[in-house]
RNA sequence: GCCCGGGUAGCCCAACUGGUAGAGGCCGCGCCCUUAAAAGGCGCUGCUCGCAAGAGCGUGCGGGUUCGAAUCCCGCCCCGGGUACCA
């Protein structure tokens, strides 16, 4: 007997060289032919080398891919790196290595061990975003927006890391901390570059509705974008003439208002106390309250503070006269940065009212009789003799009428969304293809002229401007339209607009005369499954959406490329005993090291088993150990079985084990099939294949006949191949001689699932008394003797009345006594 | 606070629309093969009582609906994530 071990060592280079020499994962953009799908995973930040969770997620992926491929589907499956950022430039900053050094140092790592995971990627599509064949088209982009207006600039109040000496997107503050490093951000008035993603927020909005997500995904999103609907009423400062408008989404409660509150930061602030008695208060209060931190202003459970302003607004609906006060309650960044404020209505104004002495006054009865404040709805009472008695609700709609008709207010929307601050004052980013030039302004670089390559500099510190501004040979550049003196725009991109667009760059990866054909576009978008980590849910998710809505607007995309991403999977974490990985706590376990000691089958096939994907997961050594015990069988029965067993055909004359074998694999097929195209349950998917496999091991299979073993271990192989693709297309070549990737996904016979026997349940009050072989379709009433002639059965029955049986057919018999 | 997940054996998890709780794996125990080890194979493995047959208990906690609940309803607790003076 020949000895068979299994070696992943020996199997998986073999055959990631045949499908390297045979192109076998590359797809051509020609059209027609069988359906596509395109099978993207989020691309990698290459720093270091590849993490646990770009196995998960790969693993993940490339099933999907070969699940696709084998049901008959064109898959377009690439590969790129997201090479631009600051990682790299940090390490820079501390070694002088330019970053492009460290990162084609990562990338080589990167793509090294992606091709030994045998991840069924099209190679002849990859790139990275650092290169200026990439970023030449994401300038080419930018510009685009530009003359559309959608990408300005504007001086404005922004997020500024100290630490990182850049301006942050909205998107990048996480409790007014920097999504990067953590530190403290601050606010600073600059002039910046801003996408114009607020013109897009309704679009955003409504056509999540159109895709496949996880829900929680698109309330994230819904949450972000924020819209709210209400009215603006224009209040009117008479001393001193001044309309301020303010937002509501109550302005049911107009009548109700009893004081104004202005942010501390709202311009007018210190105008409006100049002269009053207040000025100093408000000056100090002012003073203190924009030095506070985010944290401290934002924290619900402090006591409101704020200064009255010594002026009066009135209220238009109602022409009283109500108190202006400044306080940190209120929020510049949102509305006008002034509130008409509605103390029995509105937590926060009532906890302000409370403090400061302020009238309270009740405008919506609580149908349940509550306490105030109370937010909820009713009828209307204290307002107007036409409206109190009448439901808030439909109040709501009269009060924002009789606003409009005597012009002191009008319905209106607002939004929690800001346009996207895409400048950044580092230099390890795409730079920004504009020229301001002393007599034309600010001009764009020629189409032709592009890319604007980054230039070499020395010193990558940033200093409050960013690091290009000392490349002066390259700043100083003639005006692209009066050829006279001018100088390039110094910032570079946001790190997120290169990957706004890269999944049309595969597309048409290698086109030098546009960054993508339209019709080639077209035969392949949208992703017909994206799959990343939850971590996006909003900032790459939200700006890839608005790039295809307003690519597609300004005629670059086909009409129907609205929605970048059809269905989106988002993967759970790889943990170790129960914590994320990290180098502090020293439990990282790095897939190379996985990778080198069992093989990237067991690797892959471990990772997926772990549990559903899309949950955390705690790794665990013995658990790899085990999946590596369990390929190592499915294989050596495989290889055992293609030299020892004769190749015959499943005899149509099956013994009891045959068929029993056989059963077992139709069912598995069926499990398989159904976990892998309804939900990603590849953990149960594997574990079917593994009670299979437990089928026909030499020592369970008895006398089953070598035609119906052959065709359960192939069927296993077969079935094995989305995971382990190595192992399981060499168990297939051996029992077979064919390649299981030009196969079909197997389909399963429902005449092997048919069974003459089933076990039937026989209980009593709920209880289980026996479990019995019975008759596949036997009626109710044979079902109900059977079961109720059984002595344990009897043993509980007997003596006792029986007040009705339960028959659940194919399943059990309930016997209800008393 | 609000919005999502999740809570099932020593551990990871399974159980599609209410119908045998614990598939599969890990760990552990026993045995076989071996001079021995490694590798591999076979078997056992929720708790309590019992020689056994069997009985009782068991899906975070407390109630409820039902012939029957991990699954549905009500009220809580714990863990993880997101988010928040957004008017």
């Amino acid at each position: 007997m020949a000895e068979h071990r299994y070696d992943p060592k020996e199997i998986e280079p073999r055959w990631q060289q045949v499908w390297e020499q045979e192109h076998t994962w590359e797809v051509s953009n020609d059209a027609g032919g069988a359906e596509k799908s395109y099978v993207l995973v989020m691309l990698p930040y290459p720093s270091g080398e590849p993490h646990i969770g770009h196995l998960k997620v790969y693993s993940v992926g490339d099933a999907v891919a070969h699940f696709h491929r084998r049901s008959g589907r064109r898959v377009l499956q690439p590969m790129g790196y997201d090479a631009f950022g600051l990682p790299a430039e940090n390490h820079a900053i501390k070694t002088g290595q330019h970053p492009r050094a460290s990162t084609n140092a990562a990338i080589a790592e990167f793509r090294r061990q992606f091709r030994e995971w045998g991840i069924s990627v099209d190679w002849t599509r990859e790139f990275a975003t650092h290169e200026p064949r990439y970023y030449r088209w994401t300038q080419w982009i930018f510009l685009q927006l530009f003359d559309a207006g959608l990408a300005y600039r504007k001086e404005a109040a922004v997020k500024w890391c100290p630490s990182d000496a850049t301006v942050l997107a909205n998107e990048q503050v996480i409790d007014g901390r920097c999504e990067r490093c953590g530190a403290e951000v601050e606010v600073r008035q600059l002039e910046q570059w801003f996408l114009r993603i607020t013109d897009y927020a309704d679009r955003l909005l409504d056509d999540l509705e159109t895709i496949e997500w996880p829900e929680h995904v698109k309330i994230m999103q819904r949450n972000w974008i924020g819209r709210s609907e209400g009215a603006e009423v224009t209040f009117r400062c008479e001393e001193l003439g001044i309309d301020y408008p303010v937002f509501t989404t109550r302005p049911d409660t107009l009548f109700g208002a009893t004081f104004f509150v202005m942010a501390p930061e709202h311009p007018d602030v210190l105008r409006l106390a100049a002269g009053t008695e207040r000025e100093a208060e408000v000056r100090d209060y002012v003073n203190r309250t924009v030095g506070e931190s985010a944290e401290e202003r934002g924290d619900v459970e402090k006591p409101k503070t704020g200064v009255a302003l010594g002026r009066t607004v009135t209220n238009p609906v109602n022409g009283e006269a109500i108190p202006m006060y400044v306080a940190d309650y209120v929020l510049m960044e949102y509305g006008t940065g002034a509130i008409m404020a509605v103390p029995a209505h509105d937590e926060r104004d009532h906890a302000f009212a409370e403090a400061f002495g302020i009238p309270i006054r009740r405008v919506v009865s609580d149908p349940a009789g509550g306490e105030l404040p109370f937010p909820g709805d009713g009828p209307l009472v204290n307002s107007h003799p036409d409206l109190d008695g009448l439901h808030n609700r439909e109040a709501l709609h009269r009060i924002v009428e009789r606003l409009d008709r005597d012009g002191s207010g009008h319905g209106s929307v607002n939004y929690r969304l800001r346009d996207w601050l895409v400048s950044r004052q580092r230099y390890w980013g795409c730079p920004i293809p504009i020229v301001y030039c002393e007599r034309c302004g600010m001009v764009p670089v020629a189409e032709g002229d592009l890319p604007v390559e980054l230039p070499e500099v020395t010193d990558y510190k940033p200093r409050g401007q960013s690091p290009l501004a000392a490349a002066e040979e390259w700043v100083n550049t003639p005006c692209p339209r009066c050829g006279g003196p001018a100088r390039r725009e110094t910032d570079t991109m946001d790190t997120f607009v290169d990957s706004s667009w890269y999944f049309l760059r595969y597309c048409d990866a290698t086109n030098d005369s546009a960054a993508w054909d339209k019709d080639v576009v077209e035969r392949w978008m949208p992703i017909d499954q994206y799959i990343g980590g939850v971590e996006h849910a909003i900032l790459h998710l939200l700006y890839a959406r608005f790039f295809c809505k307003a690519l597609s607007d300004l005629g670059h995309l086909p009409a129907g490329v609205q929605e970048p991403f059809a269905r989106l999977f988002t993967q759970g974490m790889i943990t170790r005993d129960g914590a994320k990985m990290s180098k502090s706590k020293g439990n990282v376990v790095s897939p190379e090291a996985i990778v080198e000691r069992y093989g990237a089958d067991t690797a892959r096939c471990y990772i997926l088993f772990i549990g559903p994907p899309d949950q955390d997961a705690d790794w665990s050594d013995g658990g790899a150990e085990g999946m590596h015990r369990f390929l190592g069988r499915l294989w050596r029965t495989a290889a055992e079985a293609a030299v020892e067993l004769p190749d015959e055909p499943v005899p149509d004359d099956l013994n009891a084990d045959g068929r029993r074998v056989m059963r077992k694999a139709h069912w598995a097929i069926d499990k398989v099939t159904a976990d892998m195209a309804g939900r990603f349950a590849f953990n149960t998917a594997i574990a079917a294949i593994m009670e299979l496999i437990n089928e026909v091991t030499p020592g369970k299979r008895g006398s089953a006949e070598p035609g119906s073993v052959r065709f359960a271990l192939g069927t296993a192989a077969s079935l094995l191949f989305p995971f382990a693709p190595h192992a399981a297309a060499d168990a297939y070549h051996r029992l077979t001689g064919a390649r299981v990737w030009e196969e079909p996904w197997p389909a399963s016979d429902p005449a092997f699932l048919e069974a003459d026997t089933f076990e039937l349940v026989c209980q009593v009050n709920g209880k289980v008394r026996d479990r019995i072989e019975a008759p596949t379709g036997a009626a109710d009433d044979a079902l109900r003797e059977l079961a109720l002639a059984q002595p344990n059965m009897r043993a509980h029955v007997d003596g006792r009345e029986i007040i009705k049986v339960i028959v659940v057919p194919g399943r059990l018999v309930n016997a209800v006594v008393r």
